[in-house]
This record gives C-alpha cells, sequence and structure tokens, in this order.
DNA sequence: CCAATTCCTATACAACCTATAGGATATTAT
DNA sequence: ATAATATCCTATAGGTTGTATAGGAATTGG
C-alpha cells in the first residue's frame, strides 16, 4: 500500500498580510486602551466587515484581548516583542499550500519499495526553513525595522 | 507619491510538483536517448495533455532537449547534478505568490515618510531564504536521496 | 505516404480568494 | 434607556487562478 504523505508550506495571502497589519495598527497604539474595528478600519483602509472575520480569527486564536460595549475594542494581549509572525500567519492562513508526494506509479519499481518520496525530505526542510524564519521575527522586530 | 512595492513569493502547486517529477524521470532514464511523453505520462500516471503544457515550459526554459516526429521526445540537456530545483520551480510557477506593501494608509504618519512598507524586508528575506535553499538542491541530490 | 510525436492555441470547469451585506444578540459607558 | 460596539451567523457575488482537456498544425523517421 502507498501511503500518501503531504507538507503543508506557508501561505501568504491578503488574510495573511491584513492581519499583520492588524497587529502592527494595535502595536503602534498600546496602552491607548481598547482600539475599535472602526479606528483599525479607517487607518488600514480595510472594510470592517473584512477586518471582522479576521480580526475573530486572532482573537479566537488567543492573540487578543476584546471587550465588549461602547468603547470596546481590541488589545494585544502581550507586549509586541512576545508576538512572532509564524504563530499570527499560521493563524490566519488556515489554508495552506499542501503539496503531496504520490509515491509515484505502478511502475516505479524504486518508489514502491522504498515507499516514499524523492522531494518529501525537500518539502520538509523547506516547510523547516520558513517557519524557523517567521518564529524568530517579533512584531517588535517589524515595528522597528529591525530586520 | 506611494510606491507600490512587492514581493513574489516562491509558490508551489501541481504544475511545479509535475514538473519535478518530469525531470526526475527524465533523469532516471538519462542515456536512454528521447524519452517520449507517453512513456513519462504513463510513467507518472499523468495526462499527456498537461504534462505537455508543462514540459513545453521546462523546454522553453532551455532545460531540455526536443526531438520531433516518430521516436522522438525529450532528454535532459545537462547531466542531473547540473539542475538545481529553484530554476525548475521558477521556470513553471510562473505565477507567484505576490505580497505586496501599499505603504499603509493616509493617517500613518510614519508610513508615509519613510514612503516604505515595515513587513516588506521580512518578505524580502523570506523570498531570499526560500529560493537560497532550492537553488543549493540538485537533481542529483533528489535522485540519491542526499537532502 | 504513414505513423508517431512535438508544438501551439483555445477553452471549460472547479475551486478558492476577496470582499461585501444583512441581521441577531450581548455587552458596556453615559 | 440609549447609543455604540463586539460577537456571531449565513449568504453571496465577482474575480482570479489552478487544473485539465481538446483539436489541430508542423515535423520527423521509416
Amino acid at each position: 500500500m502507498l501511503t500518501d504523505r503531504k507538507v503543508s508550506l506557508m501561505m501568504i495571502s491578503t488574510k495573511g498580510t491584513y492581519a499583520l497589519r492588524v497587529m502592527i495598527d494595535l502595536a503602534q497604539h498600546e496602552n491607548e486602551g481598547y482600539i475599535s474595528l472602526k479606528a483599525i478600519s479607517d487607518r488600514q483602509q480595510v472594510s470592517m466587515k473584512y477586518l471582522e472575520s479576521i480580526v475573530s480569527l486572532l482573537n479566537k486564536g488567543g492573540l487578543l484581548t476584546s471587550l465588549r460595549g461602547k468603547d470596546g475594542g481590541y488589545m494585544l494581549k502581550k507586549p509586541a516583542e512576545e508576538y512572532h509572525i509564524g504563530e499570527i500567519l499560521r493563524l490566519t492562513e488556515g489554508g495552506l499550500m499542501p503539496v503531496s508526494c504520490h509515491g509515484f506509479s505502478e511502475g516505479d519499481e524504486e518508489c514502491r519499495n522504498v515507499n516514499s518520496c524523492l522531494t518529501f525530505p525537500m518539502w520538509q526542510k523547506l516547510d523547516t526553513l520558513i517557519n524557523d524564519y517567521l518564529d524568530k521575527v517579533s512584531l517588535r522586530d517589524l515595528l522597528d525595522g529591525n530586520i
């Protein structure tokens, strides 16, 4: 039986980049209390409705503190240096980029026997590379241009 | 005026993975003369027509030698160790993953002045990281499991 | 000539990303 | 009480892109 091994590489879409902009915006307004979606929407020029779906992910992921009602909004839960880009992107980019190796076809003796895919280790290593880098960059690093 | 800077990250779809399988297949049958699309299609279980569009890119990119007509087909132009995964993927994945920074909105003093995007350097570095790695892995490395 | 094969262009389908819309409910400040 | 706001839900529409197929023209070897 051929096992089907997959690697899911990080994928970056607007959802992820907007999420970063939200996080940056919140970081830039630390210590100003709760920031409303409207304020972020105005500053970042993204519709409130679209932001809503993105911020919702960040909030459910435990990255933010929220307050309902008048003067409510969102705040960072931790100082900016304790957030890393990797976790933000993995949270919002639910749909990743799957790279699968099907173990080649019937005719391929080598691959059937080894039951592995020749490209699989490469994808794995690439995936590790990407995530390791993005996990080293903090939100504070972005704000400070410390890249 | 706000400039709109973009980075295009490597994107991996079936087009790219099939291209790799084709290249691996051709490498596994080095010194057997021209290999027809039909042979590759049979071995790799991908329709000839789809393979055609992919091989066409590889061929136009100068990675292959082709011969039309009866007993025609494709051959690697160089030994497998002289091909690197990066060039193969960049060739076939014409559509990349664009990550743009719009320089934030009107309200953001910092970003207007510096005329740059806070996330831009990170995307650039990530892009470099990915391409550097894939440019170090050769086709031969894949065949030998030398990852 | 004939068969095999590359080469070229067009097209259809599905999936997904992007974004918007509307509304119902809960919570908070004043 | 009222206004403002988060929270939650569903639906939907447009556009883009990935995936794959189809048909035929040009070329080559025998």
